[in-house]
RNA sequence: GGGUAGGUACCGAAGUGGCCAAACGGGGCGGACUGUAAAUCCGCUGGCUUACGCCUUCAGUGGUUCGAAUCCACUCCUGCCCA
């Protein structure tokens, strides 16, 4: 067999869906590199497991030879992609997108490889339109076309507001794969939509139609929703070591599946015990963005803190508050938690949790809200089920 | 531009003068149980100098009232129908 056909299975591997399978055969057997395009939006800081999917798909077309096109989406991210969207997503500066796009950057390259990749932001060429050419560029679709969309019609049906400019979005996406002569575009299966577009915009330039290569889409930590940061349900890839194997400890036995098949590319160990099975998922994927020691480091320590519950033994971060500072249960819980924790608890929040039976003190319940730390006892005082400081 | 229905806490949605910090559901958080899983049960879910007390909230502003999320006026925003 030809080389082509080992790539191709290669390739379609962990796809969800490609259109067609016929014609990324016939460009593999091109000879060329093919041009494959993967677009990303900068809307938020950071990358996530999500996010990584695609990227790791177009680190394997770089593996095999092929020019890899990374698209930072710095106009398109100031609409924000309305795909699977129940609402118009709030507006973004250029500034604030122009931000996230260098982190992005260079989180994206955790993944693929700085040498082989070209980057390109959109502005590059939207930047330059006058309202002349997005006019000529519009009248190519019609809006039907752009209202048959799943997430436009859901809206309009539930009378739900569709601004204009969102009907933009998949156009200017499409535009994307004209300008960089995409042979092949890598997205989320909800892209498809927008890829396709992209396929209509490069016949009508009488250029070659890109593949669609649809990429099966990462569900958050709540098991229901596509994994993003703004529903504060995904594991970025920056995030430590503890907290990524933490996060993934959390997700369900039914959804550990998912994770293995489109993150490790496996199955789960059939004779695996669950807890084990999702132990080794969260070590694996937290050794890729760390390293193999830092990630059994995050298991034991987890271990030791949760199965274990020993937590004067575990590494907790210490909080020593200002002298000042009133030493009851309340104030040096909300202190700890903006000092040392992250995270903004206000004094209700803090009493809740105390009354709730969630606050210990050298391991003992504490549930008066008055109760007073004196000072220079040193202890560890636990907040709440992942919270934990040692004092003193 | 005309008509009409709306804008309530994270979301959905009740409430149409005092019993409203605001029903109910979802979500979230906490507890018990566990494998920081799932399921189940229970509790919490605006804030506060220390609380059966106070303060700020029901699109916004200004009124009417002893008293307003609820009534009135104007403004802003959204859907639908008509042009």
């Amino acid at each position: 067999m030809s080389r082509f056909s080992e790539q191709l299975s290669a390739l379609m591997q962990g796809c969800a869906q490609i259109l067609s399978e016929k014609e990324l055969t016939a460009k593999l057997a091109l000879g060329r590199p093919l041009r494959v395009k993967l677009g990303v939006d900068p809307t938020s800081p950071d990358i996530h497991l999500g996010h990584t999917v695609g990227l790791s798909k177009l680190r394997q077309f770089q593996e095999l030879g092929h020019e890899a096109i990374l698209i930072i989406g710095d106009f398109t991210a100031m609409i924000g992609d309305p795909s699977g969207r129940s609402a118009t997503r709030p507006h973004l500066t250029h500034e604030q997108v122009m931000e996230h796009a260098k982190t992005y950057q260079e989180q994206a390259f955790r993944i693929l490889d700085p040498e082989k990749t070209e980057i390109r932001y959109n502005g590059e060429w939207f930047g330059k339109m006058t309202f002349q050419d997005v006019m000529r560029l519009d009248s190519r679709v019609t809006l039907q076309q752009m209202l048959q969309r799943e997430d436009f019609r859901e809206r309009i049906d539930k009378g739900q507001p569709v601004r204009a400019h969102e009907i933009q979005y998949p156009i200017m996406q499409g535009w994307d794969s004209v300008v960089i002569k995409a042979d092949v575009e890598l997205g989320g299966t909800d892209q498809l939509f927008n890829i396709l577009v992209g396929r209509d915009l490069q016949h009508e330039e009488g250029m070659h139609q890109q593949v669609a290569m649809m990429l099966p889409i990462l569900t958050g930590l709540d098991g229901v929703q596509k994994m993003s940061k703004s529903l504060g349900n995904a594991v970025g890839v920056t995030e430590s070591a503890g907290e990524m194997f933490g996060k993934l400890m959390s997700i369900s036995d039914a959804q550990m599946e998912e994770y293995y098949r489109l993150l490790l590319h496996e199955r789960i160990p059939a004779d695996s015990h669950p807890m084990e099975a999702k132990k080794s998922l969260a070590e694996r994927l937290t050794a890729r963005f760390h390293s193999t020691a830092e990630a059994g480091r995050a298991r034991e320590e987890f271990e030791l803190r949760f199965s274990k519950k020993d937590l004067e033994s575990a590494d907790l971060p210490s909080y020593n508050p200002p002298s000042d500072l009133p030493r009851d249960i309340i104030t040096l819980g909300v202190n700890a938690f903006e000092s040392v924790l992250g995270g903004k608890k206000s004094k209700s929040d803090l009493r809740r949790l105390v009354e709730g039976g969630s606050v210990s003190w050298k391991g003992e319940k504490v549930t008066d809200p008055k109760a007073i730390i004196p000072v220079g006892e040193a202890g560890v005082l636990k907040l709440d089920r992942r919270n934990a400081v040692r004092i003193g």
